[in-house]
DNA sequence: CCGCAAATTTACAACGTTTTAAATTGGCAC
DNA sequence: GTGCCAATTTAAAACGTTGTAAATTTGCGG
């Protein structure tokens, strides 16, 4: 017993009362016990027999130990957090906070943090991406609104950072994405409306640089020429319009020779502004027209019942994006990290 | 040589070509200086000087040095985090979007990242709160629909945790807070269904628990007994009621003796389902029956402009909300940490 | 009861930052 | 040049965790 003696400050108390948080050196003390040991007793790892294993969790539990995050992530690299980009289209009807609801879901009782991360600027917001790779602010990204060749994408993959999109691409590296199957609702949709002998079927489609643009006409024509019905596609017009001026393209057209009178509305916004504008002309839902809506809360059925919805799960949606990164963050391979969800035609039981 | 050797690995490129992201020793191994030294210049402490300070401005932009954010936690404590407690009643029509894209617009420009905490236990959640507190996983916390006495606003106050809501509360002491005038709101709108000559007037209420409840009542109360005009308040229903409930409701009661004719509305589902449920009955908006209503998208007036409206501005709450928390974590007093937002009877320019 | 491997536990160093206290430098009067 | 104070820079420790490598204990055949 020579040269080092310790700093006889072995009161087991002393760290607890500074900031009144235990720490692995408060279960240390309490139990006699290696920092290191408690460490691993608590990661279980293999090498820890089970008689203290089992002690360490229970004196943990009993003091309400939780690790320190900011110490992990220090050590580690990891910081346990994944971050939503937030889109300004989302404001509306509760979009992006289904999405988190769902999300916030799936990581619940994981030890992953949700952080919003707004976007500022216009268009696609390559930006924000890259300050999250390159300062490591989180480990998986969430977005939606795809584009083919959307640069958020790009970035991700030749940086090899975890993400899961809300929608598809068109790269030849496969990525996790989950996405509604808006063809088979536009099919369906426009199917319905030829169903109950509408003569013109119209729609208003995303714009036109969003990935799903592509899948919704598709799925509307395809309906239109196996049916063989007349049809038409408003130009200056999509879902991100204004509604009042959705409201005014619908009274307008309507009063034009030859107007549609079956309205497949992508949106609960669009199909409440095209009720309006067809009966400010006296026109009535369900005789002189119908709609069948896209409806991603419960909203639009409710104050109107006559419209026909079809249903998007935005909540269940965030769920499946969040599993999905959560696996995408454990490393597994891409190739069934990819969810397509099919329209449903009633309500989810919640 | 004997035992211990330096590893002889001073390359001033190491630690960045390990995770490719520039540290404090970067600079230092740039610079010549100390990394102690270092991090006072970018501090901008008063004991460096003018010269060493600049010149370690410049590196760090240069190489784009962003601080570590874990370890910054790890040594001070502060998180750099501003948590919001998400209502699952925000689902619908952006209430909850809206609000955190005003925070992000306060906090854009600070060291503050915002995490969304999910509400998942029903009626006020105490648990989230006692959580971040205990765990401090945050510096500052935001939440609304408070009640007079709320439970997560007096565990707050009783650990001195920094905080503002949307919404007022009735403890003694006092708390920052923003709210929107809803008094004067309730009252306004109830004088223009009387200013229109509408005898009998309405007003769907929030639910009884939350303090806004009565600054309703109040406001409609006042400007009915100032015109000593006929009212009714209906007892089953409030604002979280679902839109169907609210729309058979007001279908029904039309029906029956003596029913309303001015109703206020202070949510845009609530009107949306009124207007439907009236004109399920042949009444026509502006005609047999008027309403007001609060807004707080532009989506109300859009798809119907017949329905006269009051905002609020709920981005601009979520930024106030966001400055003032800013100001309270700063240590401000609280006298004048809270705020009171008037209607607004034309839309805001954005 | 010795030796040796396996099982279990441990000390120490790091992650990047800030804080404390101490060291170095420079200026200036003597 | 010497001494001394102020100005400036520095080394070392710490925050709480985990990875590496080494130390200790245990079990067991001889």
């Amino acid at each position: 017993m020579s040269r080092i003696e310790k700093p006889a400050d072995s009161d087991p108390a002393r760290n607890v009362l500074r900031t009144g948080k235990p720490t692995l050196k408060t279960i240390a003390e309490m139990t006699g016990l290696a920092v290191t040991t408690v460490s691993r007793a608590l990661g279980n790892a293999p090498q820890i027999s089970e008689t203290t294993r089992r002690r360490v969790h229970e004196v943990a539990a009993e003091i309400g130990y939780l690790p320190d995050r900011a110490a992990q992530r220090l050590k580690t690299g990891r910081t346990n957090v994944v971050s939503v980009l937030l889109d300004p289209h989302e404001e509306i009807l509760g979009f992006g906070t289904s999405i988190m609801h769902g999300l916030a879901r799936a990581l619940q009782g994981t030890a992953y943090h949700l952080i919003v991360t707004p976007n500022f600027l216009d268009g696609s917001n390559v930006d924000a991406v890259n300050y999250i790779i390159r300062n490591g602010m989180a480990d998986g990204l969430i977005f939606s609104r795809t584009e083919p060749f959307d640069p958020r994408v790009r970035l991700l993959l030749e940086n090899g950072f975890p993400f899961v999109t809300h929608g598809r691409t068109e790269f030849s590296t496969p990525h996790a994405f989950v996405d509604y199957d808006n063809f088979a609702f536009a099919y369906a949709a426009t199917r319905r409306l030829i169903v109950k002998g509408r003569r013109k079927v119209t729609i208003i489609l995303p714009p036109r640089r969003l990935t799903f643009y592509q899948h919704m006409l598709h799925g509307f024509m395809t309906a239109v020429r196996e049916a063989g019905v007349a049809y038409e596609i408003p130009e200056a017009l999509d879902l991100d319009s204004p509604a009042d001026m959705i409201r005014d393209y619908v009274r307008r057209r309507s009063a034009e020779p030859d107007p549609p009178d079956g309205f497949a509305c992508p949106g609960e916004v669009s199909a409440l502004a095209t009720i309006t504008g067809m009966s400010d002309r006296g026109l009535s839902l369900g005789g002189e027209y119908d709609i069948v809506a896209k409806q991603t809360s419960r909203l639009l059925s409710q104050i109107q019942p006559k419209v026909e919805t079809i249903y998007e799960d935005l909540t269940a949606a965030g769920e499946a994006m969040g599993r999905l990164l959560l696996k995408r963050i454990g490393g597994e391979p891409i190739e069934d990290l990819s969810i397509l969800q099919s329209p449903q035609f009633s309500f989810p039981t919640p």
